[in-house]
DNA sequence: TGGGAGTGCTTTTTT
DNA sequence: AGCACTCCCA
């Protein structure tokens, strides 16, 4: 037990040893966040407060939960596998596998992934004739999961106007659709649990009783129903511990809640609240800077990191004239560690958005340095390995008009359009799955998609009986879909992920634990495709650059960060400017990229940029000044003058009318000047402040010209009214 | 049925 | 610019 403890400084001490009540870790980047929950939980059982079988620990990611698990069985000499550790989705799984009949699902219900929900949407949108421009199915979409996230079903829905209620009808056809095919989307398997266990009071007092202690990671970033959720679990005599950074918020703009942290603290009577402040990865200047950016947000708990590794390295900033030479001198940068012994892999090159990479891509390529991007397709959303999914999911039941809709004519089998048209139809009238209308057809359509329904037949005949590999083997092969590729142009690869995605099936059998008892090995597995997309992560062990965004960052740490793109617009992103509280996010986001580097950051800002396809005239991030100049080296030559900086520290002190800032981001249009004024320039206005000329149109009296006031916005101004001087 | 041309969108994203 | 999606014709 000493061992378990030891090492840990007073806080973690405090958190791990807890008595058994509530409580609220705030635990700062770079803490030990992960170190503290695991310990906690072995400490939990060492000491006989729990068993293993009475411990639920949730994650948001599935890697989180892996790190847990692995933590723990290095910790205690037990077995993990039957312990409830897992995502919010995985657990839930779990439970509505294990109470299907409770939950009114079928034994085999199917999990549909963002792709596939979006693909029923439409096809629900097409059944019913619903006008798709009025009722965008990506928007529908979103209207839907919000609903189930707030923990609402169609019937208790606010809807005052007609379109609303309108798409809380359609809200409701798509629940009656998913009801009837036997699917679940994601937010279907919280809030399907969450409604089992609030009405069903055996099953609620039998977890209640089992899970004593209910432990939370990143628990800034659950969503109203998962906080619903954990509060019923947790809700008898448990003790609910719960772990978080507020100013790690990065995702209310998904559904995250941070008014679940002070929610917490207030319903459950929080006694104890410990920070974690003591940072163990990155050199004083670093949290320095991120201290000092995050002490602009006003909606904080509050919290200051501190380290005792010394101050180490100023943060290097560089402004580049425009994107391709930011990205030029990253690499020299990169050249210049790597030729000092420092590992690729140790170097990650952040950004705000994806397009960004490119730039970068194209430097590191032209200079031979090895990257990985991450964030790309993974590996079960892949198009051969969905549609080998569609076929193995109609083995496991065939009225999942998904999986049918996908493969019916994949590889083409000649059944077009009209044909399928007309089996919604009849599937429709009759109440059942597109799969139970076939024999209702006559004629051409008829026996064209007959061919396919005996496919199925066939293929669940012959595959009765074999281990899941040999399924898969088998589904690839009958169903077409090898044949098809390896004929077409470029379907070497695809052929190959078929091949994989038989080996990934003799993994997962092979891994331990993972099968419930009794559940078939088939609907494990593809419940496991589903919960689980899988990284495609070529090349994982090689000694490569890493790049990804922001946001993919969160968790991970480097001896070496380039934060790229820190201009007004970018980063902070325009869209959340104008949000609510848009900009603390933007900030939240920004802290964590800073926290992510140990020993070395570098900020680097473009004064042009090329973004969908046009040149943008930008100014420094807010961000970048947020930091006190002690803490910074500009590494900037002299030759690009004085550098947007200056300017934007002499707009600041324009006077009390003016915005602390200069325009944020400014097009150039073909038009020229008009009335002495010119694209680019910079001017004042009495009401807006001090803003960016972007485009100019007319002439004389008529004259016009856009100007991009930065946090006020971009507005079109007559010359001969508004009062505009040169700034 | 399938491919080529035309159209529109474009922050971040796990499950 | 680049990509996903739709539409229309052979």
């Amino acid at each position: 037990m000493s061992q378990l403890l030891h090492a840990l400084n007073p806080q973690q001490l405090a958190a791990v040893t807890l008595p058994p009540q509530h409580a609220l870790i705030l635990a700062g980047a770079g803490s030990g966040k992960t170190r503290v929950l695991t310990t906690r939980i072995a400490w939990l059982i060492q000491t006989g407060q729990a068993t293993p079988q009475g411990v639920l620990a949730v994650t948001f990611t599935n890697k989180a939960a892996k790190e847990m698990l692995a933590r723990l069985s290095a910790m205690l000499p037990i077995n993990t596998r039957g312990m409830w550790i897992g995502t919010f989705h995985g657990l839930c799984n779990r439970l509505l596998r294990t109470h299907n009949r409770d939950a009114n699902l079928p034994a085999l219900f199917q999990i549909l992934d963002s792709a596939d929900q979006l693909a029923a949407i439409k096809r629900l949108l097409k059944t019913l004739n619903v006008d798709d421009e009025r009722y965008p199915p990506r928007d529908l979409q979103h209207f839907i999961n919000a609903q189930k996230e707030a923990g609402l079903r169609p019937h208790a829905v606010d809807a005052w106007d007609d379109f609303t209620r309108r798409r809380v009808e359609l809200y409701q056809e798509y629940e009656n659709q998913c009801q009837r095919e036997g699917v679940v989307d994601f937010a279907e398997l919280l809030l399907r649990s969450f409604e089992l266990l609030s009405r069903n009071e055996i099953l609620r007092v039998h977890y209640q009783q089992r899970f004593r202690h209910v432990l939370v990671d990143e628990f800034q970033d659950t969503n109203r129903l998962q906080y619903l959720w954990l509060k019923l679990l947790a809700g008898g005599s448990a003790c609910l511990f719960a772990v978080g950074d507020d100013d790690q918020s990065i995702y209310a703009f998904r559904g995250a809640d941070i008014g679940n942290m002070h929610d917490f603290e207030r319903e459950f009577r929080v006694q104890n609240v410990i920070r974690l402040e003591q940072n163990y990865r990155s050199h004083g200047n670093i949290l320095d800077a991120a201290n000092a950016i995050i002490k602009h947000n006003a909606a904080r708990l509050g919290k200051n990191l501190w380290t005792d590794a010394g101050a180490g390295e100023p943060i290097r900033v560089y402004e580049a004239f425009n994107d391709s030479e930011e990205a030029r001198w990253i690499v020299e940068e990169i050249k210049g560690l790597v030729g000092e012994g420092m590992a690729r892999h140790e170097i990650a090159l952040l950004y705000r958005s994806n397009a960004q990479s490119r730039v970068l891509e194209h430097g590191l390529f032209n200079a031979g340095l090895p990257y990985r991007v991450y964030g790309g397709l993974r590996f079960f959303e892949r198009q051969e390995i969905k549609h080998a999914l569609a076929y193995m999911r109609l083995i496991a039941n065939a009225d999942d008009d998904t999986a049918f809709s996908r493969v019916v004519n994949f590889p083409t089998r000649g059944i077009g359009a009209r044909s399928l048209e007309q089996l919604q139809d009849a599937a429709k009238q009759n109440g059942t799955s597109m799969y139970g209308a076939i024999p209702l057809l006559g004629g051409k359509a008829g026996s064209a998609i007959g061919v396919f329904s005996a496919l199925i037949l066939r293929l669940k005949a012959s595959t009765e009986g074999l281990d899941l590999p040999e399924i898969v083997g088998q589904t690839i092969e009958q169903s077409g879909l090898r044949d098809h590729y390896r004929n077409e142009k470029e379907g070497a690869d695809r052929v190959a992920n078929l091949d994989e995605l038989i080996n990934a099936a003799a993994n997962f059998v092979a891994e331990e634990g993972t099968i419930e008892e009794g559940q078939s090995e088939l609907a494990a597995f593809l419940a496991h495709a589903s919960l689980e997309a899988g990284e495609h992560q070529a090349g994982e062990g090689d000694d490569a650059l890493q790049l990804m965004t922001v946001h993919a960052a969160k968790g991970l740490e480097f001896d070496v960060v380039f934060i790229s793109g820190l201009e007004e617009g970018l980063f902070p992103h325009e869209n959340a400017i104008t949000e609510a509280d848009g900009l603390e996010e933007e900030r939240r986001l920004m802290y964590v990229a800073v926290t992510r580097a140990r020993r070395r950051l570098y900020l680097s800002f473009a004064q042009t940029r090329m973004l969908h396809g046009q040149t943008r005239y930008s100014v420094p991030s807010r961000f970048v000044e947020e930091i006190p100049a002690a803490l910074l080296k500009w590494l900037t030559p002299k030759m690009s003058g004085r550098g947007l900086i200056a300017e934007a520290a002499r707009a600041r002190y324009a006077g009390p009318s003016a915005p602390s800032l200069p325009a944020a981001v400014a097009r150039r249009s073909e038009t020229g000047a008009a009335n002495g004024f010119r694209i680019g320039q910079n001017v004042n206005h009495p009401k807006f402040g001090l803003g960016v000329i972007v485009a100019a149109e007319g002439a004389g009296s008529d004259a016009r010209v856009q100007v991009n006031f930065g946090r006020e916005g971009i507005k079109w101004l007559a010359l001969a009214v508004a009062k505009l001087t040169p700034a």
